[in-house]
DNA sequence: TCGATTATTGATATCAAGTATCAATTAGGA
DNA sequence: TCCTAATTGATACTTGATATCAATAATCGA
């Protein structure tokens, strides 16, 4: 069984945006950066809380141009605000961990495999799935601290 | 392949508050009784608005301790406030029409096998996973009016 | 059954996340 | 450079949800 970790490739976020016709700013570029710089997945809070020179609103304005361009995955989780991560391949599913809530990416043909075989057993059409696997990370395991604020599925 | 369309099934709501020590009061049983009559999936508003006589904090902690049992699933979908409905089985995933919001549910082993096989192939340990299939539902189809507010996973 | 005790309620205030408004500013083409 | 349309961001607002706390209701023990 082939799962392939995503690596960490090349994205061209402003050319993302400008590909949608919109213009280079001086705040899109700010906000772009931070987010390129980030290795983990972030809140739009966050980002606001760490541009202080940029509006709220154009955060937000961002990032969801960002997605639409599907550019950037929103994650809605079960507590608290979604987080965001760079989509660096075209589709792929999220590790999250419950401690730290470190976001991993995972490729997995099977899965894809079970949503055709899906398909003829669910009454209607199929145009999409999202799939998140809850982990304890392997630097959550180390650092073996009891006490944690734990973000789980429960179902 | 055997996927399990869920069949409503009997639940007791009340016996879930019960079993964790909670009393049984009027305002918890009437929302409780809205929910077991509901069949499809629905947002904390959705229930202050159609029991204008409970309070909204107690709507929402109702909700909140029949999510901790276990009696309820929480589904963050992707804008707008979460969606609830009654987990009628153990472990189960959903369909949500990107359209019309409906939520059903399915069991599908062969998720759960894939997540078996995963486990040695991700980094630290799994402890939980979901997966929301988005669809276009059989009514949805049928009535084939083109605009729609879609829903839809963008990952 | 009657208090006593403890959980629960719900009006209100508050918080947090996110969006609408709109005058001032800026980007980018002519 | 100048013009026009896109963009910005301060502000106000909306929505979803939680904290507070005095009043009320449920359960238990006698």
């Amino acid at each position: 069984m082939s799962t392939t970790t995503v690596m960490a490739a090349e994205v061209n976020l402003l050319g993302a945006l400008e590909d949608r016709g919109l213009r280079k700013t001086f705040a899109r570029s700010a906000v772009i950066s931070r987010i390129e710089r980030a290795s983990d997945a972030f809140t739009a809070e966050q980002l606001c809380r760490e541009l202080p020179n940029v509006g709220r609103a154009t955060v937000y304005r961002t990032i969801r141009h960002l997605v639409d361009a599907g550019a950037l995955c929103k994650l809605p989780i079960l507590y608290g605000a979604p987080m965001y991560s760079i989509a660096r391949v075209e589709h792929h599913h999220h590790t999250i961990c419950s401690r730290c809530g470190a976001v991993g990416e995972f490729r997995q043909p099977t899965v894809e495999r079970v949503m055709r075989s899906l398909e003829s057993e669910i009454e209607g059409d199929i145009i999409g799935h999202r799939m998140e696997i809850f982990i304890t990370c392997s630097s959550c395991l180390t650092r073996a601290d009891a006490k944690s604020g734990e973000i789980s599925a429960n179902d």
